[in-house]
DNA sequence: TCTGACTGCCC
DNA sequence: ATTCTGC
DNA sequence: GCAGAATGGGCAGTCAGA
């Protein structure tokens, strides 16, 4: 049985006997499942009555419908209120580039040219096989692992120490594994000499490697050798390889933008092979990588002319360059400059660097694992007859992610890890005000009780969770404030509201500082918390003080350094001691989070209910003493608890939506759908109002069965009674028949550019959207027409806490 | 000059 | 943001 | 539990083209 609705040119990835036997079986499925209850849509399948969504106005009636949504209890009626959503029109056109922070990086030659390998065409070939010579070794270390286990594991998992330990055996079989190592990496096997530009098909094939190795410390082990090289070789170029294998150009709170994605990519690689963009566009629907779509396109192509090849060094520099490229007719340059590279670029080359220019390497390999491989590199190139174990190699890990949580700038760090022994890292690269910290992170729990038994012995305190935008203010001796954002952005010209607030909060005696702070928007004539989306409508960039349309009010809740003293090690009860003590709240300006040292559910579920009425996302819980209670800036360790209502089973009210199409999944999911369009119901148009797409709460499994189950459904074209937006992006790949129900949670509903659901219900021409929405469950027992309604869904929004008041 | 597509970054 | 998954 | 990779709504900024 082949796919017969649509074309579908996605192949299952299963064997083809299996995916014959999957098919008969679902075949008997079919006709044994889903017809069943299709009923009551059939008989109303013919187009509803046309009539536009002129609605008579029931609001009493939604308000009551509402109830019967599902939640246990839809608080008080709502107040009629209309959208509090404001949209400020402020039109400052001040252009004006300030203050970019200069780089700490030294730009070489700005021009541009790779004169040196420009008669390197015949080793160009050789290279390949060079490096095929140079994967076999890894390859042979690898075989060693099925009979036993790798060596490469066995001298991770040697468990002595220095000296005190004896196992001299194994201390002797690291030694020896690691100069048997030491010797794979003999230049002359690598395909350019010491002291050369490391060419980037050393990082390619790693790559290539590392993304069909699933276990995370071969992968460690891979990223390692290929550094090690590196090392050894032309050190100069670690910093560019670092930041290739992360994918970065420059740390993050320089804002360097590639200004490139999928659309770019596409006209400059259709371009680049002849090709239109929809085939483009159609090998990538199939394939799910525009990597590979770009490998392929190229070898189908012949080459005109062998270009010089690329080294690390040049693609850094380009993609810098791309970067950098702006206004008139800098797309067109962008493109040309994309096409050159890809020109340039060699089998698998190609492949990984249009996934560079996409920002997604999705080979399993990012910073943390990077930050490892970069200190066992180290550690391992280290000259002096220090014999590297397990222990060493942690410790130069443990090191390397400490430090750079506290100052993440590979500009920084490489530098000295090439100059001085990585214990030394510490006394060189440290927390500092003026460089962003990765800020602590909060691990979802699903309710009270989840937070006591994680805390179970601990004492600890609850705090608001405010629904803005986190802001980590640095104030460095010479009296500087700068913002950065939860990803280290440089967000300091969004707010110089803030930056003149600051001298009116600290005290006399405060010269330098790093506060932790959730910029929330703010009324001051109501004294009111305003929603995120209004938030979201402040100037991003160059803002006026004058012409702000959006206060905000600053809630601080944790101070990291303090007049030269970094306080992370500290306790939070004595940094948030600390915080209170330094500085001063300013009514509607600057407050400290609201807390609670609630330590009972009764307690807690109080003051969880008081933030949701005070217009807060949840609670964020933390532990007030000991080891548990320092700050850990870092992605790891989510530590601080967070504790929202829509985590809470029954908390709030879920949705019962209809699937109405599909859009071809990328990456991991390719060959299945990757997201879903969903729609209420109108009870008075008959219409299926599209709400939200949704991608995320949906297993392994549940991906693969969907696609199957759907291909009964698939129609051609569109229902007539579908409303829907078919802007770029929101237009499903495959649309469906409405027949199936699926339950699903979400955070808050908001009004909504795209979406249609209540369309003309709540706003006259915006319809209403899902924030966060996530799958909970199939509904199998409930039919199209159950879905939620339009009604009801207005009901919800205008129910939100924030909204009517 | 206006608009829509695209991108990056907030959540 | 939320969620899932291999290690 | 970490690390990584899928995926969401929606805003301002930018740029190409109408």
């Amino acid at each position: 049985p082949s796919k017969s609705t649509i074309e579908f040119f996605f192949k299952p990835k299963t064997q083809p006997p299996e995916e014959a036997k999957k098919c008969e079986e679902k075949d008997e499925e079919d006709s044994a499942d889903s017809p069943a209850k299709l009923k009551t849509t059939e008989e109303r399948a013919t187009p509803p009555t046309r009539k536009r969504l002129r609605q008579v106005d029931s609001d009493d009636e939604d308000a009551d419908k509402a109830k019967t949504v599902g939640g246990p209890s839809s608080k008080k009626d709502e107040a009629e209120s209309s959208s509090s959503v404001a949209v400020p029109a402020e039109e400052v056109l001040e252009k004006e580039r300030c203050e970019q922070p200069e780089s700490s990086r030294k730009p070489k030659d700005e021009k541009f040219e790779v004169t040196m390998k420009a008669a390197k065409k015949g080793e160009g070939a050789k290279k390949e096989e060079g490096a095929d010579r140079v994967q076999s070794h890894a390859k042979a270390s690898n075989d060693k692992s099925e009979t036993k286990p790798a060596a490469r594991e066995q001298e991770a998992a040697s468990d002595d120490d220095q000296n005190d330990n004896g196992q001299d055996e194994d201390d002797e079989e690291v030694k020896e594994e690691i100069l048997k190592r030491s010797s794979m990496l003999d230049t002359g096997k690598l395909s350019w000499k010491p002291g050369q530009p490391v060419p980037y098909s050393h990082l390619a094939t790693m790559f290539e490697k590392v993304e069909k190795e699933s276990k995370r410390l071969e992968i460690i082990s891979l990223v390692t050798d290929c550094l090690r090289s590196v090392i050894e070789t032309t050190p100069e170029d670690l910093l560019f390889c670092v930041y290739l294998c992360v994918n970065k150009l420059a740390p993050a709170h320089e804002g360097v933008e590639l200004g490139i994605g999928d659309m770019i990519l596409k006209k400059a690689l259709a371009e680049a092979t002849g090709r239109q963009v929809k085939d483009i566009q159609s090998d990538y629907d199939k394939v799910g990588d525009l990597g590979t779509v770009a490998m392929k396109s190229r070898s189908t192509q012949r080459v005109m002319f062998a270009a010089k090849s690329l080294t690390v060094q040049t693609l850094h520099k380009s993609l810098l360059q791309i970067a950098k490229m702006t206004g008139k007719d800098s797309g067109t340059l962008k493109k040309d400059k994309i096409k050159s590279l890809l020109v340039a670029a060699k089998g698998i080359e190609t492949q990984f660097i249009v996934r560079h220019l996409q920002g997604k390497m999705r080979i399993g390999l990012a910073e943390q694992t990077v930050l490892v491989a970069l200190a066992h590199s180290i550690a391992l190139s280290v000259p002096q007859g220090t014999k590297p174990n397990k222990q060493i190699l942690e410790k130069a890990a443990e090191t390397l992610r400490e430090v750079y949580s506290q100052l993440p700038c590979y500009d920084k760090i490489v530098p000295v890890l090439l100059k001085e022994p990585i214990n030394n890292l510490p006394l060189n690269c440290y927390l500092q005000p003026g460089i962003p910290v990765h800020p602590m992170l909060a691990h979802p729990t699903k309710g009270v009780s989840e937070v006591l038994d994680r805390f179970a012995d601990q004492t600890f305190t609850c705090e608001y969770k405010y629904d803005g935008e986190r802001g980590q203010i640095h104030m460095t001796p010479d009296g500087t404030v700068r913002i950065f954002s939860r990803n280290s952005e440089d967000n300091t010209s969004k707010y110089p509201d803030l930056i003149a607030l600051m001298p009116k909060v600290i005290k006399e005696q405060t010269k330098s500082f790093i506060l932790d702070a959730e910029v929330v928007a703010y009324d001051r004539e109501t004294k009111k918390i305003l929603p995120f989306q209004v938030l979201s409508t402040r100037k991003r960039k160059d803002a006026n003080e004058d012409t702000i349309t959006v206060q905000v009010c600053l809630f601080a809740f944790d101070i990291l350094y303090y007049n030269g003293d970094p306080l992370i090690k500290r306790s939070f009860h004595e940094r948030r001691e600390l915080l209170k003590s330094t500085f001063t709240e300013v009514e509607g300006s600057f407050a400290f989070a609201k807390s609670r040292d609630a330590s009972d559910t009764e307690e807690i579920l109080a003051f969880l209910n008081d933030a949701v009425a005070d217009s807060c996302e949840g609670l964020m819980v933390k532990t007030l003493f000991g080891d548990s209670s320092t700050y850990e800036p870092a992605q790891r360790s989510h530590k601080w608890l967070k504790v929202k209502k829509d985590y809470i089973d029954g908390m709030t009210d879920s949705l019962d939506l209809v699937p109405i199409g599909a859009f071809f999944g990328k990456g991991k999911r390719t060959g299945v759908y990757g997201a879903f369009l969903l729609a209420c119901y109108n009870e008075e148009t008959e219409d299926f109002e599209a709400i939200c797409k949704i991608g995320t709460g949906i297993s392994d499994t549940q991906l693969k069965e969907f696609y199957d189950a759907f291909e009964p459904i698939i129609i051609s074209e569109p229902k007539s009674y579908y409303q829907y937006d078919d802007s770029p992006g929101l237009l499903p790949n495959v649309w469906f028949e409405p027949k199936i129900v699926w339950e699903v949670a979400a955070a808050d509903l908001s009004i909504s550019p795209k979406h249609k659901a209540a369309i003309g219900l709540v706003d006259e021409s915006r319809g209403i959207a899902l924030r966060f929405p996530r799958l909970v469950r199939v509904r199998d027992d409930k039919g199209p027409e159950q879905a939620t309604s339009s009604t009801q869904v207005a009901a919800m929004y205008r129910n939100q806490a924030v909204i009517g008041q």
